[in-house]
DNA sequence: AACACTTTGCAACTTTGTTGCAAAATAAAC
DNA sequence: GTTTATTTTGCAACAAAGTTGCAAAGTGTT
């Protein structure tokens, strides 16, 4: 739904233009997580690459999607499900790569269980991320 | 103890040769992690930036090193302490990236807590990086 | 429709990482 | 210790990834 979207977008402080709807649809109606590279492609080279670096650091910065961190070091984007708001995640959750199909999935049911750290640290944030075969690649 | 490096290169089917040597003693000597950066800095510049990526490239594969991934998205690098060896590693412990003073701590004694994947997943690989206040940060 | 404000695309640039290859260094053989 | 075979290094050239300034285009408001 198009005007979904810019609900969205405007709920959010920010003005409906086509790189945001674009990117935003493509990331609602894509089940997993997506490099820069992903939109850069899947948008058929549509917008500046510069535009979709903005884009992405935006949607970031108001909640709308949060980053992953990866073990080969390259970022990851995905839709916050949960009611992340501007400069305040709390996507709580598992993601887990897959080394055979590349699909990255948010394990948005599956929690990350607490971890006791040294006297004196405080944690502010945790990132669990999990790599090895999917449901689908495990034939 | 310089021969005390050269054995850890030789044990590992390594020729001991001047930058391996100085990376791993650099390695050695530090608290805490290190991206490809910093070894460039701390190495006074005394070797080239592509035989930095290759000694890298090799002690991860020896099993010398393990990588942190972070969530800003740069290449962390820390000395195994466990028994990793070639192309099998198991580091299976938390990191911990101060957001003050940029510092990331291995903690050793902190092990990644076993976490349940969906029917038909199979884990191969689990990172856990928390970041926050470290304790000498937190004054 | 006119205006103020925001976003975009382009160009130019920096930083990060990769590859091929000849010269230098290391390890093994003599 | 010298010669030889093998590995490693540095350089150059390149590719990929990310950043910045700015004019032109687009958005939202009156
Ligand atoms: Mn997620
Ligand atoms: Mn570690
Ligand atoms: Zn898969
Ligand atoms: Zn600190």
């Amino acid at each position: 739904m198009k005007t979904e979207i810019a609900e969205i977008l405007k709920r959010n402080q920010l003005s409906v233009t086509d790189s945001r709807t674009s990117i935003l649809e493509l990331f609602r109606s894509s089940k997993s997580a997506l490099a820069h590279a992903d939109i850069e492609k899947k948008t058929s080279e549509q917008f500046d690459r510069v535009t979709i670096y903005r884009t992405l650091q935006t949607f970031v910065e108001k909640g709308i999607v949060h980053t992953i961190p990866t073990a080969d070091n390259s970022v990851l984007y995905a839709l916050c499900k949960d009611n992340c708001s501007q400069g305040h995640h709390h996507d709580n959750h598992v993601h887990f790569i897959c080394d055979d199909c590349g699909v990255t999935y948010c394990l948005e049911h599956i929690s990350i269980p607490n971890v006791q750290v040294p006297e004196g640290f405080i944690t502010k944030q945790t990132d669990l991320v999990m790599s090895g075969q999917c449901d689908k690649c495990n034939a």
